[in-house]
DNA sequence: ACAATTCTACTACTCTGGTAGGAGTCGTCA
DNA sequence: TGACGACTCCTACCAGAGTAGTAGAATTGT
């Protein structure tokens, strides 16, 4: 399953809440994204049951007061969302697209080393697997 | 300038064709789409009108035909469509960013000793840079 | 010279995301 | 005990992406 998962703008943002916290309510999520994004209460209800009809949340009753989960799994969300971005954006060349963030973005050495490491790790790993 | 460049995935698949060509018909478009995505003739023109609104693109006319050219450069929009996914599924970090291509596709030993010849080059020009 | 083709311009419809109002419900507290 | 606040549910509305049809002008092959 899983499949496509082409989260929009508001959607993400109350997966990553979702995310965060394991359950929320409306209130909830509408508190967290308001510093950054002011909702009505209503906006964010009325989203959350989209999402839900779309199979993203569900939600049981605690008392009268809705607690939403997230179905969807952010590793499976993240991933289809990057593979999705570097196919429409450089035919699916994932080298390309750490050119873009390497070049178009403000990387410190310390990343830098990160990134290091964690290709040598995934080059043992491959060598490991033969 | 610049500024806002979330370009839709038709429009991006669009923009793609006239970057690689430089300009085209509509017809060019529509046929260079064919394969993957068929639309109708007035599909495509359409959208390229709406295109040339918003200030995508641009065209003039060769007799009678609309040749379209491309406003926004290639790389200002790759490097704002990844800086936003980074945004809003990382919260900005790329590092993070860089784990999930890695961990989620398969990259080649080669791919690997390119990013690598790319990371030190990078280490390189910040120390030159200091 | 005329029919078929090609192209633009205009119009229109559907879907979905985003936003919110209002009605109705229920618990609480003064 | 009744007004208040928090909450859900239903409904509505707009904008933009995507899709395509139709009308009418220009082009071209024969």
């Amino acid at each position: 399953m899983a499949g496509k998962t082409h989260l929009a703008e508001l959607q993400l943002a109350i997966m990553q809440v979702l995310w965060d916290r394991e359950h929320a309510t409306v209130s909830d999520v509408r508190e967290t994204l308001a510093p950054h994004r002011p909702l009505a209460y209503t906006t964010v209800g009325t989203m959350l049951s989209k999402m839900e009809a779309l199979g993203y949340v569900t939600h049981d009753s605690d008392g009268r007061v809705n607690v939403y989960r997230p179905l969807l799994h952010r590793e499976d969300v993240s991933r289809s969302m990057v593979t999705d971005l570097v196919d429409r954006l450089f035919q699916g060349d994932v080298t390309e697209m750490m050119c873009q963030l390497l070049d178009g973005h403000d990387v410190t050495r310390d990343e830098l080393a990160a990134l290091k490491k964690l290709i040598r790790s995934k080059e043992k790993e491959m060598r490991d697997a033969e």
